[in-house]
DNA sequence: ACATTACGTAAGCCATAGCTTACGGTAAGT
DNA sequence: ACTTACCGTAAGCTATGGCTTACGTAATGT
């Protein structure tokens, strides 16, 4: 249900940047709002999908609510990468030496 | 230039089918296309898209072109992830921590 | 009780993304 | 030289995503 698509939910700009100001302290929806090019509901929408991400969550404060970074959506992201990392990074070494002496089998 | 919105590059479900498959090995564009729902001409362009986005790096080969998964675009991702981690895990735990405190203050 | 503040959601509009088909170009095989 | 295989790109269509305005709701203050 959750964790649907994080990628997408980061692939956005704006939601990119909401984000990244998360990562000052948690914030009321409406401070974030002022500091946006955005309405204050787009930002509501924003923060929604982040949320369905797992990738934010929010604590009531009075009639306000306050959102913060969850690391639930940040650690299935880091798990995600990491399954490519090893093995990329051997494999393109390996391409760029194949590369490199094709290069000198064919100097021109 | 390159390097231009990662994120929304693994953000569509397709493309990131494609560069889950060359995780078994470099392939050539019409290898992936057959075990593809969508036409070859999908598939290179998802390729495109990927390549910009410094996720995948690609080889002539004959009349093909192979491509293989890139560690830079992967390297960028995992290095933003890790800027949120460490700061996000402890305000993680102090949020759940006062939000559980505070349910001792008012039980019902 | 009433007003105010802060927020989420619905409805609608518009730009963009992803798909298809059609076409052009390059490398190999005969 | 001619055909074949393989691929990238252009053009066009359609669905989706992000934005705005308008509205409804819950919590605080007076």
């Amino acid at each position: 249900m959750a964790y649907r698509n994080r990628f997408a939910a980061l692939a956005d700009p704006t939601r990119r940047r909401i984000f990244e100001r998360l990562k000052s302290g948690p914030q009321a929806v409406g401070a974030i709002a002022r500091r946006m090019p955005v309405s204050r509901p787009a930002v509501s929408q924003h923060l929604k999908v982040l949320k369905e991400a797992g990738l934010v969550a929010d604590r009531p404060e009075g009639t306000r609510r306050v959102y913060y970074i969850d690391p639930n959506g940040l650690g299935a992201l880091r798990a995600w990468v990491d399954q490519f990392w090893d093995k990329a990074l051997t494999e393109f070494k390996a391409e760029v030496e194949m590369q490199t002496s094709e290069r000198k089998d064919k100097p021109k």
